[in-house]
DNA sequence: TGGTACATGTAACATGTTACATGATTAG
DNA sequence: CTAATCATGTAACATGTTACATGTACCA
C-alpha cells in the first residue's frame, strides 16, 4: 500500500517523532528551534497534521497526561513514510522571494521608494547573518558535535553572506544615483 | 481609504501591468520569463486575483478582443496601491527549503538514503547555476543594459553559488566519508 | 491572587495547485 | 482536416495563517 504524499511540514513531525514521544506543544517548539529559520509552521497546523496523520496510523495518539498533554507515538507505517518522503517527495521547487520581485519590477517604482525596501531588507539579513554567527561561535565553544545541526546553521551562514555580497554589488542604477523613470 | 494587503502574487500583476494592458494569459507568461526563478504563479491564480483586483477598482476589465482576449488596464487606484505594497507589505518571511529540513532530520535516516536525496538536489543546483550563467552570458553578449534583470539574475547565480559551496563542505558524517575539499 | 507560560483545539479566511470544461485561431 | 497553441474560466482540494475559545499549572 503506498501512502498519499506528505508535505514538509508533515515529514518533519514524523521525523523529530523518531526521538520519542512528543506533544504538538512540544512538536512546535522542538521545529522552531531546529528548522524555524528554514521552514515555518503555525501550531494549529501541527494539531491539524496529528489528526489526519492520527487517522492513516502513521502516528498514535497517547493517553492524557498532566495539562492535558496528549503525546503522539510514532508508528512503523509513520517512518516508513518518513523514508518514503525523503526518497520522493522532497522539493527543489522555487525558492520564493518577494524582494526579488520588488527589484525585477523596480524600474516603475520611484527610485527612493526601492532604496527603503532594500535598505530595510538589507539591515534584516545583516541582523540574520549576525545571530547565525554568533549561534555558530556558541555550537563551536560548546564542541557541539552534532554534524546535522551544523550543516543547517552552515546553510544559513553562506546563504546570509551570498545575500549581502549581492546587495552590496547591485548595479548603480538601482543602489545609487540613477535617474528615475516610470 | 487604506487597500487590504496585497499578496506577492498580486502585486507583481500589478507591477507588470505598469508597461501597458494584458491579459491573464500575457501575464502569466511574462511572470513566467522575468520573476518565475524566484516567484511561481498558476494561471488560474492569476485570473482569481485580476478579478479579485477588478471588482476593488486596482485594474480594469477591457473589452474583448480576438480570440476572447480580456486585458486588463491598470487604474490609478492600482498604481497607489503597488507603491503602498513595496512601502508596506514586502515579506522577508522565512526561505522555505524542505532539503534543509531533510538535512536537520539526518540522524534518523539511513546514511545512502540521505547521500541520494543530496546528491538528487545537488545536480538540480548545478544545473539551475549552469542556466543562470548562460543566460548572463547571453545578455552581456547582448549588451542588454536592463540593470532590473542583471539583477535578478545576478541574485540567482550568487545563490545558487553558495548552495553548491554549501553542498560541497558539508561535514563528512553526512557527506560521506572523505574531508571537504577546497 | 493575578499574570504568564503551558496546552489543545475550532473556525474563518487566504493562498496556492491540479483537474476539468470550453472554445478560438493558427500551422502543417 | 487536425493537432498544437492560445485563451478563459470553474471546481475541488491542499496548505497555511490568524483569531478565538477554553482550561491548567506555576510563581511572584
Amino acid at each position: 500500500m503506498t501512502i498519499r504524499n506528505l508535505s514538509t511540514t508533515a515529514a518533519s513531525l514524523l521525523g523529530f517523532l523518531h526521538s520519542g514521544p512528543l506533544t504538538g506543544w512540544d512538536l512546535m517548539s522542538v521545529a522552531q528551534q531546529t528548522i524555524g529559520a528554514f521552514w515555518s509552521l503555525s501550531l494549529s497546523q501541527v494539531y491539524r497534521e496529528l489528526a489526519a496523520m492520527a487517522r492513516e496510523g502513521l502516528v498514535t495518539a497517547g493517553e492524557r497526561e498532566a495539562r492535558d498533554r496528549r503525546p503522539y507515538v510514532l508508528t512503523d507505517a509513520g517512518r516508513a513514510a518518513f523514508v518514503e518522503w525523503v526518497d520522493r517527495d522532497v522539493e527543489a521547487g522555487t525558492i520564493r522571494f518577494p524582494l526579488l520581485v520588488v527589484v525585477a519590477l523596480g524600474r516603475h517604482l520611484p527610485a527612493d521608494r526601492l532604496a527603503a525596501v532594500l535598505a530595510r531588507h538589507r539591515a534584516i539579513h545583516a541582523a540574520r547573518l549576525a545571530e547565525y554567527d554568533r549561534a555558530a561561535a556558541e555550537a563551536a565553544a560548546a564542541h557541539e558535535p552534532d554534524p546535522y545541526a551544523r550543516a543547517t546553521l552552515d546553510f544559513g551562514v553562506r546563504q546570509e553572506r551570498a545575500v549581502l555580497e549581492w546587495f552590496d554589488n547591485l548595479p548603480p542604477e538601482i543602489s545609487g544615483d540613477r535617474p528615475a523613470e516610470d
